[in-house]
DNA sequence: CCGAATCCACTCAGATACTG
DNA sequence: CAGTATCTGAGTGGATTCGG
């Protein structure tokens, strides 16, 4: 399987190869490709309502991830051009990440998949369950 | 871990246990932990835009999925209250697919990331390259 | 501070064969 | 027709260690 060079070993190869291997046949799972990573969605999320984001930042406000992954899904947002990635000549490093006109247009399709979770979740996972709000 | 019977040794624990384990921790993630699945898009759309269909119609519609896959997709999805399953009790066997009202609430959703994607392709992916209509 | 590299356990999904 | 059951390779993500 032929894979992209800046991708690492691990998750998914370059979206255009899994196109060509027919693993993505349609507009919408070329969407979900993009923002499908485990975290994704909350780097994503963090970007678009709070702005640039030092690496230490994002880490800090995602406390369950790993380095590793943050590094990772950080690499595949920049490469999906979702992300961008301001490098700092100092020391110590510096880097920033913020969201490109790409990642800020997805933003409402974020809030409508909130819109629809918070609905689905009232409605059939919690039903009657007393839920506290996150 | 904690696994709900009526899900196989296969794909995700139940929704509630996924939460419960903080795998879930957002609305956006409950919607992405529904369709994200490998092949529930394609299902999900399908009985979208064309109604009822049958297990068989099913499989000919995706021709590459597997018929333990789509068994398998279809009980998530009936599980997670999207897709109705109705069986007849009828030589030889019939068992007829529909969206529920949530799974109809999805189709908006689903929608808006066909139109990201597609947005998205032309400007990213094909950027130069020319791409046939799927 | 921001990573890269390695190792490992677990899960996923395909192929195949079988059943009421 | 509409599924199960089993086996298996490959993919995924966590922990840990090392480096500029």
């Amino acid at each position: 399987m032929v894979k992209n060079e800046r991708r690492t070993h691990l998750l998914a190869t370059d979206i255009k190869d899994r196109i060509n291997l027919q693993e993505i046949n349609c507009e919408k799972e070329l969407t979900l490709a993009v923002i499908g990573g485990k975290w994704k969605l909350i780097i994503l999320w963090h970007l678009g309502l709070e702005g640039t984001k030092r690496f230490s930042e994002l880490k800090k406000l995602i406390p369950h991830i790993t380095q590793k992954m943050l590094t990772n899904q950080l690499r595949e947002l920049e490469e999906d051009q979702l992300v961008l990635r301001k490098v700092y000549a100092e020391v110590p490093p510096r880097v920033e990440y913020s969201l490109t006109e790409y990642g800020q247009s997805l933003l409402p399709v974020l809030r409508m998949m909130y819109d629809w979770g918070k609905n689905y979740g009232n409605k059939v996972i919690w039903k009657d369950t007393a839920k506290a709000e996150g």
